[in-house]
This record gives C-alpha cells, structure tokens and sequence, in this order.
RNA sequence: GUGGUUGUAGCUCAAUCGGUUAGAGCGCCGGACUGUGGCUCCGGAGGUUGCGGGUUCAAGUCCCGUCAGCCACCCCA
C-alpha cells in the first residue's frame, strides 16, 4: 500500500480539517454578506475548454489524461471558464449584475513547493455585468472584508493594485509601442525579483532601446495615487486611463477600507485576458505568495461563451491563507471537544448510560461514552481527553435514589441532580455559557 | 522542465574517525487506580535509518542511482 498521497496532494487529518473548515465558513460567511451566491460546475472538463482560452501549450500545465471514452478531458484547473459557460447559456435570464462565488478544488499538473501544491482550494468570487469602477471597488472590498474576517489587519495584508489602462498609457507615453507592450510587462512584472541590467537586456531583446527602457523602470517604480496622477498628467490620454482607478479608490475610502491599499504598478498578472483592474493581497511582511489574485477581465466571457458582459473577479487559495494564519496564531484550537461524557461505575448502569446519553444526544447535546466499560476513573481521563465540559456519572447508589452525580470537570464540582431533570438542566447550562 | 539542498520512530531530534543489539523527549497503548479526572511512577508497542546498488572485515555515516520533501528558476491559480 502505498504510504503517502500523491505527491502535491494532502491528507487532511482532524486536526488539519479544522483549519479547511474555518477557512470555509468565513469565506462562505463574508461573501454572502456581500449578497454573492454559491454555485459549482463538474471537477472534470474536456479539455479544450482550457486550450481555448489559454491554447494548447496550457496542456501541459494541465492535469490531464484520456477517458476510457476516448475522450481529451482534465481536472479543472481554474473556475473561470466553467463560469463562462454557465453564465452564457443563461445570461439572459440572469439580473445583472451576477455575484457569484464558488470554492472549487483546482488542480494542475506542476512541481509544487511551498505555497503551491498539485491541488488547491480556492475561493472565486466574480461580478458580471458591471462595467462600473464601484464594481472594481466591491470585489477588493469583499476581499479586505475576508481578511478582516480571519483576524487580519492592515498591518498583516496588504492589497496592491494596478491597472492595465493605466499601465498601458503610461509604457505609451514613455516611449514603447504598441507590440513591445508585452516585453515591457513582462520586465515591470520581475523588476523586484531580477537586477537591472538583466531586464535592461530582456527590454533591448524586445526592442525597447535604453531610453525607452529607463521610463518603464520609473513607470514601474510609482507608488501611490497622488504620484500615479502626476505621472498621467505628463502623457496622452493619461487622466482618461486614469480616471477608473481613481473612483475605485474613492470607493475604497469610503468605505474605511482605502487603509489596506497601495497603488503599485509593479502587479501585473497574467497578460492574457485582464483588460482594467488588477490587484492581489499580500501578506504585509511578503515571506508568502500572494494570498489572493484578481481583476477585470471584460471581453473574456465574449471569447469563451460568446456572450458580451463586462467581468471581474479574484481567486483566494486555501494554502498561502493558511499558512499566514498559522503564522500569526489565528487557527482554531485544535483539540476536538464535546459537551458531556456519561460514565458507569458497573455494568449494570450501563443501560442508564446509554439511555441517557441517548436523550442529551437528541438534545443536542455532543455526547459521549465509553464503548467498553473500564474503571471510572479511566472513564474521566478519556473525559479529560475530549475536553468535555461535563461528567455525569451513574452508579447504584445514585440510580437508588433517582438521581445522577453531575460533575463540572474545570470548577471539579459535583452534586446529585434528578434523573429527570438532568437533560434540561444540561441543555440550558451548556447553551447559556458564553463562548460556545 | 532546470539547478541547489535535505531524508533516522506518529512528532522534534541524538548516534564521536565508518565500529557491538540505532537512542531520548513528547505522543500512543497498558498497569499502579473496582464510586471519581488532569499529576506522578512503572511497563509496552512502534524503525527494512526513504528505496536500490556499490566500496569496506564492518555503512544511519562514504560513493552512484532513484524516489520524496524543501528552496530558487520557468510559469502561473
């Protein structure tokens, strides 16, 4: 048998699923505050749904195989293009503007490493049909309001945002054509990871000259709005290109949120479809990965589905997020725990036992027993061990009397309470305590 | 796919120059403890030293290969 998972893949182990769930319920929790709904589409696609958007050198990222039908099909490596599809075959039925959010597993074909695994969960929240900058505003909002959900501030994440038409009139006016844009993306994207002169070369290689080159540096270097309004001032077309992102951040400060945010060029993304916005959240220290990636991508679903709606959206995967959580303390604790644990002193409470335990379980009440009868004082140590907040203990003497010993294991308390009232007074006791 | 680096018990680690039967703490199981828990004490299980080959009288230790983890690149969710 073979002894551990597939590589890039993971065992969830109790202790691990807790921190999945958590993640779960607040992301599920802070997009339905935002008024988004839930849906998913199949874990397998053909395969050309992918090629389509991306073409055929994508199949190798792919976790791809033949089907016994015959058929090219892969595990879905992204959300957005089953999104198309759905949204396409019902686009005109659906108000506009659409907030979905799905959590689909993802999986792709690549060497993993830390922060990047084979397969991964991941939150995708998109709004379509708006073309509005307060769309942009809403989507980056919904994603600061998930971190403020886990317990993060604006002092541990940090978004950073960017926007194509920006970027675009700012490489133009500099000095670089229309064909050279993607050269120079593709040196603003790296210009914090590779030295100067490198990317110097990689610009000359696309045939942006020196000159040119020295203004996608200093185009690449702007922080901050008011310097981004500078900059446009001084190149054509510059406050129109500008004015998107401008009302997105007024929107965002509004909002309380514009603390969270830096204006930084430097974000750029994959080239192929964002056409506006584009941000991603980083952990403020920037040890990790991006946390979580998005933008606008309007004439995408025109592509893939054929319908005409403007979109954007971002994806938050499950293991940078988990891995900052761990790293500032803000994963639930891991012990597994239960309201009540019934013990018997001899096996004729036994029957008691479960009759009782029965009833605190119909209650409500997470309860549990010893399977096999063993002393009572083992019985309270396996009490001890699931963190039980009660011990109700039944013994003949007691049973003689009508009664049960209920035991407080934090306070160390007992006392006799009547059989008959012992499932009310434990429901209201446990429900009532704070902190449940 | 490329390069670097690391693999010893469930976990964290130890094992001198290559030298006897690979150890410890935590965790797990049992006992001390048959009407009352956390503590303590005692005992036990658990290892093909990732796997395969080579060198050697002798390999956890040295060499080669391979697999896996980690890091960087590529690429991006």
């Amino acid at each position: 048998m073979p002894s551990q998972a597939l590589p890039g893949f993971r065992d969830f182990y109790p202790d691990e699923f807790l921190l999945r769930a958590h993640i779960f319920r607040v992301w599920r929790e802070v997009a339905a505050r935002y008024g988004f709904e839930e849906y998913d589409g199949p874990p397998l696609e053909p395969l050309e749904l992918y090629t389509a958007k991306s073409g055929p050198e994508i199949a190798g990222q792919l976790y791809g195989f033949v089907d016994k039908g015959g058929r090219e099909v892969s595990l879905r490596p992204e959300m957005t293009p089953t999104l198309a599809r759905m949204v396409a075959a019902r686009a005109n039925g659906l108000r506009k503007p659409i907030r979905w959010f799905s959590v689909p597993q993802l999986f792709r074909y690549e060497r993993h490493q830390r922060g990047r695994l084979r397969e991964h969960f991941q939150l995708n929240c998109d709004l379509i049909g708006e073309p509005g900058p307060e769309g942009d505003a809403e989507l980056i909002a919904l994603a600061v309001d998930i971190m403020r959900a886990f317990g993060l501030t604006e002092r541990d994440v940090r978004v950073r945002v960017s926007d194509r038409r920006v970027l675009n009139a700012l490489l133009l006016g500099g000095g670089v054509t229309e064909a050279q844009l993607p050269a120079a993306y593709a040196a603003v994207d790296k210009l914090e990871r590779s030295r100067r002169e490198e990317l110097t070369a990689q610009l000359a290689a696309g045939g942006i000259d020196a000159a040119a080159a020295d203004g996608v540096f200093e185009t690449a270097a702007i922080r901050g709005a008011p310097a981004l309004a500078a900059a446009l001032e001084g190149v054509p077309g510059g406050a129109e290109a500008g004015a998107p992102l401008r009302r997105t951040l007024a929107a965002l400060d509004a909002m309380g949120l514009g603390g969270f945010v830096d204006v930084d060029l430097t974000i750029v993304r994959g080239l192929a479809y964002y056409t506006g916005t584009v941000f991603e959240l980083f952990d403020a220290s920037r040890t990790l990965r991006a946390i979580c990636g998005g933008g606008r991508y309007d004439n995408l679903l025109l592509s893939l589905g054929g319908v005409d709606l403007p979109a954007l959206g971002f994806g938050m995967g499950d293991v940078v997020l988990g891995e900052l959580l761990k790293e500032r303390g803000l994963v639930p604790s891991g012990t597994a725990s239960i309201d009540v644990f019934v013990a018997a002193i001899t096996g004729d409470d036994v029957p008691h036992v479960l009759a009782l335990a029965h009833e605190l379980r119909d209650a409500g009440l997470r309860t549990e027993y010893a399977l096999n009868l063993q002393a009572v004082g083992k019985q309270l140590k396996l009490a001890d061990a699931r963190n039980a907040r009660i011990a109700v203990v039944i013994g003949p003497d007691d049973r003689a009397r009508g009664e049960v010993m209920v035991k407080d294991l934090a306070a160390k308390q007992q006392r006799a309470v009547p059989r008959a009232a012992v499932v009310a007074e434990l429901q209201t006791g446990i429900d009532t305590r704070p902190g449940t």
